[in-house]
DNA sequence: TTTTGTATTAAAAACGATTTTTTATAATAT
DNA sequence: ATATTATAAAAAATCGTTTTTAATACAAAA
């Protein structure tokens, strides 16, 4: 029997990791813990105390922090110490403007690239589904790559990372984590940013994107990021 | 007397700097070897070599590759230690074309500020006029800030940085970074190099500028970024 | 009262010797 | 030839300690 051959995307992160050293894991723990607000904006990091919380020496606790401090989610003060970054509206809307000015780019570069262009429109399309069949007020956690969360990251970075550089990819990352921390601190107790409809809204970006037209898809792309932002300023 | 008051920006940085920990200073050291190539792109960098070098303990040497590596010029390869990041035309290349998209958009938020911009052109005038007077040909020494190397990056940094993002500022240098090391790497030994004529290309942009003409700004800004590309290629 | 200097304390920064873990290489046996 | 095992080397990490540095409290002088 003939078949179509169907690559579809693994549902779970299947392939083995290396093994990860201490550093990994505490980093990825102490950001999970900043994004969440487990660990507030301002609060002093103690190497110490983080030694005792995950039980380790001070090497991987202050290695962890020096790459953190790089994401823009940990600052070092000379000769004083770590403290988890400040928030301010300010910062947010930086954010925010800078993610809109490069993903427009992104996104067009993106697009614009016929390389697997079938495959990665089949891509988002599955991760569109998976995210509109998730519960998108659950609890953040990282390690579940099945989370609404990480299908809503994935799903984000994808849209954008056929530009042909890596280096924006991964400062597009840096600035979606960024607003995620935004995110939890400012907007998600404000009873009203419930109601919104983040399923159509994803489908129109997902729809722009299926019918080639790249300013459409910029202008859905950019009307996605500036919702939160509407129900932040007009809720408080 | 009545005389109009100038504010000309120090010639040195004479402000006191704060009391920099050893990890701030092996990082810019460790730095300014990867950009110059003292370290080779792909070398091993092995903690215990570096402590005998640098004449530290295992911590500082750790943190300050571990920033490197958020900088994008060391690779960490889990449980197998640090390498100086490898360099390929396809890297160049991409660090190229993302220059000419980030910048092009952040120099074209700079000219649309209106706040302090005058002061902005006439302090890019400044240091225009002091980069035309040295020697670019001269050794790269990050420490001393009245050289080219060191005039010339806060030309271009200068450029770009009213863009009301910091986000994007620290993307550019990044980048910019980059792109001087492999300048070095891969560049300055090419005879027809040292034939460019730099100063016209600042002098260009720096008119676009100050006519604020933004279409032109970025036009000759781009030129000027693919100008090194060009004698990269046409001389191999 | 305000300022200046001094002692105390706490934590950061850094060292260095050591242990555990992991990887790479060479040697051996199947 | 391939798989297994032993060995060596280096990375990763610990831990106790020392040196700096900054913050605080307190006393002395202007």
């Amino acid at each position: 029997m003939n078949m179509v051959n169907l690559k579809v995307q693994p549902r779970i992160e299947t392939t083995k990791l290396p093994s990860q050293s201490l550093i990994t894991k505490i980093y990825n723990k102490i950001k999970k813990s900043l994004i969440n607000g487990d660990l507030k904006p301002g609060e002093k990091l103690k190497i110490d105390d983080l030694k005792n919380k995950y039980d380790s020496g001070h090497t991987p606790i202050r290695e962890a922090l020096t790459s953190l401090v790089k994401d823009g989610l940990v600052e070092r003060i000379e000769q004083k110490g770590f403290i988890a970054s400040n928030v301010s509206i300010k910062h947010f809307n930086e954010v925010l403007k800078t993610r809109i000015w490069i993903e427009e780019i992104a996104i067009k570069k993106s697009m614009e690239n016929k390389e697997g262009l079938e495959e990665w429109e089949e891509n988002l399309i599955l991760l569109n589904h998976r995210l509109s069949k998730k519960d998108w007020t659950e609890k953040y956690n990282p390690e579940n790559f099945d989370s609404w969360e990480m299908i809503h990251k994935q799903f984000h970075i994808s849209l954008i990372s056929r530009s042909g550089s890596d280096y924006l990819t991964k400062f597009c990352e840096q600035l979606y984590d960024q607003n995620l921390r935004f995110r939890f601190l400012l907007i998600k107790n404000k009873k009203n940013y419930l109601k919104r409809n983040v399923n159509i809204e994803h489908q129109d970006i997902l729809n722009a994107v299926l019918s080639r037209d790249v300013i459409s898809t910029q202008k859905n792309l950019v009307k996605h990021y500036k919702v939160t932002d509407k129900y932040f300023k007009g809720d408080r």
